[in-house]
DNA sequence: GCCGCGAGAGTTAGCGATGACAACCCAACA
DNA sequence: TGTTGGGTTGTCATCGCTAACTCTCGCGGC
């Protein structure tokens, strides 16, 4: 059906060692010989088969992505990033979704793990780390991002998620705001992270942290809407009202803004919104919305050269742990006046980016 | 390193090919050797290389999608519907990118296809059909999505872009606008046939077809922004001016209204604006978008479908040609009064997808 | 008492490549 | 003339698993 080596070896009286050798550019065969091959190998449009490689040689030049949501657009900008970076190299990328579920998440590595993967990229909805620690017993290399564990040494990429609740905290109580809310993940390192930021912004700051203004969700990735909507109509029911919230994700502020508007409220007069994310429609949004830029781009790129030097065995002694530094993005939603002003620069961007 | 069968089987006193039969649920096995190389498989946690397995079968449980853009929410939507369709079933995903350049397309696919892919899906870029031929020729089971080849007899699932176009240009007339402008993609099959949808209706309503209203554009899928926001500035230098305009997508769309808003300019006022592929976000925009639904979900669950039975054999003789109905989506970009009412509805529909 | 049969296990021969090493050819050198 | 050696090409064993037979044994039928 297919061709194979054999049959190059065949047609030009060769053994099928000598082509294995030209196509892999080995030194000792001769400059005749090798042009007789790279000629009946463009011929046929030869393609050598990678299963069998990778059997023999151990190596499958796949790397594997598994992410909360596929949908979710920090985590296409991370696989994009990702698979720019090891694309070049003859790697291909095989994505999977956890939909936030640790059930799936483990079987989903598990399978992934049977394919003999060069590498895993994941950014985890598990709490639990025994996977994880097989995987470092087993010195099969991976490299988790965004979300990450306190008690497991391993290779790590993602922004410092209490600065990014301090940044945005400290924006709003710099806007004078005093009663800031703050709608959480409890589901996961960053979101805990985050949370402990905004903590600790109020406290330096010396204003109360009350249990009332902080709202923690599940599934704050997949079904951020509702997640977010049902979190704000809560805080409006409070007393005194916030006059700023913190979210922990973008979609998840975009939807506390719906609901802000839609109870009469103006944003940023009456209520600031901060999100998380700086998602590359957040100019376009009704009213645009202030973020934390999480570095998704930065993110991806730096997984997929620690990944490299694993691979290629450069390196994997002392795990990295890598601590970008988020960015907050100022827009309408807290600063009505700067709003216009920034429109034009971040038109660019944004084309950049989709 | 790892584990093999045949580690379990001398564990066990057993033969390789009676751990493998267990594993594939063989019949002829007895109970008792059964449940010991099940027992002895669990306690190692034993995983077959599938590697080794798919070489002898032929069988990669591996499907490729390759798409313009991984960023492009319309093809992470086909992206997550067609992992969710096959993943259940054992296979893998492998996504590439071809950032909207045939070559980089022609390479992946080749690369793809050396990894013995047991099916392809392809949102291709180019105009070429070339490799497809070939792998019809070989008999390697892919399917085009999104953008269709006249000339190519293949497995096909998209929407029928003509009435696409059709439709947006109507309910621009049924509003009673007549100097109705169209920003396009010449470079796929999409954008001709939402083009011919478009001067169809016109036609169908004795309304002239003008040159200057129709500005075609390359890379509309990567470079959106730009592209968008560069038409309609050209547009705007019409005489007359437009008081409609259907965009080839959402995300032009989007720039297109910013550029509107920018000239002082309202919408749907002074400049009615219609988009296709119904981004999950367009209820949230400054002024949400009206658009034609792609039937993203949809599409890539078909596809996968169609792949199965395919790869498990049931069906190849005739090509699927699967064209869904596309769907109108208004909002306020079309119908202020209309806005409003709408939006709780569709904060449902977006929570789902998000 | 011979034969056939079916259940349950094992043997053999690859899948399509690569790594290590052996073998060959011919020029150069002792 | 025999030996050495660099440059080329080939042989052999494997990678981890599966398909297709083969083999063994106990049992029932004639």
């Amino acid at each position: 059906m297919t061709i194979r080596m054999k049959d190059i070896a065949r047609d030009l009286g060769l053994s099928v060692v000598t082509v294995s050798k030209v196509l892999r550019d080995h030194p000792d065969i001769g400059e005749e010989t090798r042009k007789r091959v790279l000629q009946r190998v463009k011929e046929l449009d030869y393609e050598p088969n990678i299963l069998a490689r990778s059997l023999v040689t151990g190596r499958s030049y796949l790397i594997g992505l598994i992410v909360p949501g596929l949908i979710h657009p920090f985590f296409a900008e991370v696989a994009k990033a990702l698979s720019g970076a090891v694309v070049g190299r003859g790697y291909s990328l095989i994505v999977s979704s956890s939909e936030e579920d640790p059930q799936l998440e483990a079987r989903e590595i598990r399978h992934l793990l049977a394919r003999r993967l060069d590498a895993l990229v994941i950014a985890s909805s598990s709490a639990d780390t025994k996977l994880f620690r097989r995987m470092n017993d087993q010195s099969q290399p991976f490299v988790l991002i965004d979300r990450a564990f306190d008690d497991l040494a391993a290779h790590f990429v993602g922004i410092d998620d209490i600065a990014a609740g301090r940044m945005a905290t400290e924006h709003l109580i710099a806007l004078g705001r005093r009663n800031i809310a703050h709608i959480s993940s409890r589901q996961n390192s960053t979101g805990v992270r985050r949370l402990q930021g905004y903590t600790e912004a109020l406290r330096a700051h010396k204003l109360p942290i009350r249990d009332s203004y902080i709202i923690s969700r599940d599934y704050v990735d997949i079904d951020s809407h509702r997640q977010g909507a049902d979190a704000m109509r809560q805080l409006l029911e409070q007393s005194p009202r916030p006059d700023a919230v913190f979210c922990y994700n973008d979609p998840m502020a975009i939807s506390a803004m719906h609901v802000i508007l839609d109870a009469g409220l103006r944003i940023p007069e009456d209520i600031a919104v901060v999100g998380c994310g700086n998602l590359n429609y957040n100019d376009w949004l009704r009213v645009p919305l202030t973020s934390i830029d999480q570095r998704s781009h930065l993110i991806g790129q730096r997984a997929g050269e620690i990944l490299l030097a694993m691979i290629e065995g450069r390196e994997q002694p002392t795990p990295e742990n890598i601590i970008l530094e988020p960015e907050l993005i100022v827009r309408a939603s807290t600063t009505a006046q700067t709003a216009r002003a920034k429109t034009p620069a971040k038109v660019k961007k944004a084309a950049r980016s989709t």
